[in-house]
DNA sequence: CAAAACCATTGACTTAACTCCATGGTTTTG
DNA sequence: CAAAACCATGGAGTTAAGTCAATGGTTTTG
């Protein structure tokens, strides 16, 4: 699909699908016709957006996404230690979840007390 | 408490205490000396700047901080929701734990990948 | 008591993740 | 077929959340 649709699916601008491809998190190819330079994006690259939209709720920056979809991938390269860092990032990520939960309790807590009249002496 | 120890009991850097202070999410008094025009810290300070810390985890901007915490202490303004505004951040908070969830998912299969040999032929 | 360590203030700088704008070419549509 | 809608590229601008550097005053310490 040309990028107008994937925008109009995905909820992306094409500016943010355009910035992720130039980062390497999408991939497109030259499109059919060869008259012009449009590009064409896979119909799973909407699966892919919304791994990205999930890894970016859990506090991955987009360097950390890259690092993490080259581990996918690669599976072996000398000088890297997949296992460790996927590591350090489930415990980042762990953290940030605990945190968040903490976070809504008194969310919740704070508009129980707005719903609660105050009681008259 | 002066902001030297603020920070190392904190790990936060002066520099961000200030801007923290500047925005209006933590507050100093003068301290007792009246010769300086150095500031004092209350103990729970460090409190606040955990759950500073929980909301920031659980994704929250400083500016919605900031509107959060007037939630906790006005509980009454005309012209402003407390309870839809509090409801939209719980909204936000609980789909950011469930998009974080699944993130961790995969980050727990990836890591399983990679410790998993490959099966012989 | 002097050097080292601390403090406040101001304003400029940095980084990540977009977002906007200008330009110029291509498709679609009424 | 012309106007409207779409596309690509390049580069500048924006926002949030800090971080750094300069200056000048105050405390602590060996």
């Amino acid at each position: 699909m040309r990028i107008g649709e994937l925008s109009k699916r995905s909820g992306l601008s094409r500016d943010t699908l355009r910035f992720y491809e130039k980062q390497g998190l999408i991939h497109s190819h030259a499109g059919a016709a060869a008259t012009n330079n449009y590009r064409d994006y896979p119909e799973d690259t909407l699966i892919q957006l919304e791994q990205i939209a999930d890894a970016q709720a859990a506090g991955m920056s987009i360097a950390d996404l890259i690092l993490f979809l080259s581990q996918l991938e690669a599976a072996d390269s000398e000088d890297f230690d997949g296992e460790a860092f996927l590591q350090a990032r489930i415990d980042e990520v762990t953290d940030r979840i605990r945190r968040s939960e903490r976070f809504l309790d008194s969310l919740r807590r704070a508009k129980q007390v707005l719903a609660t009249p105050p009681t008259e002496p």
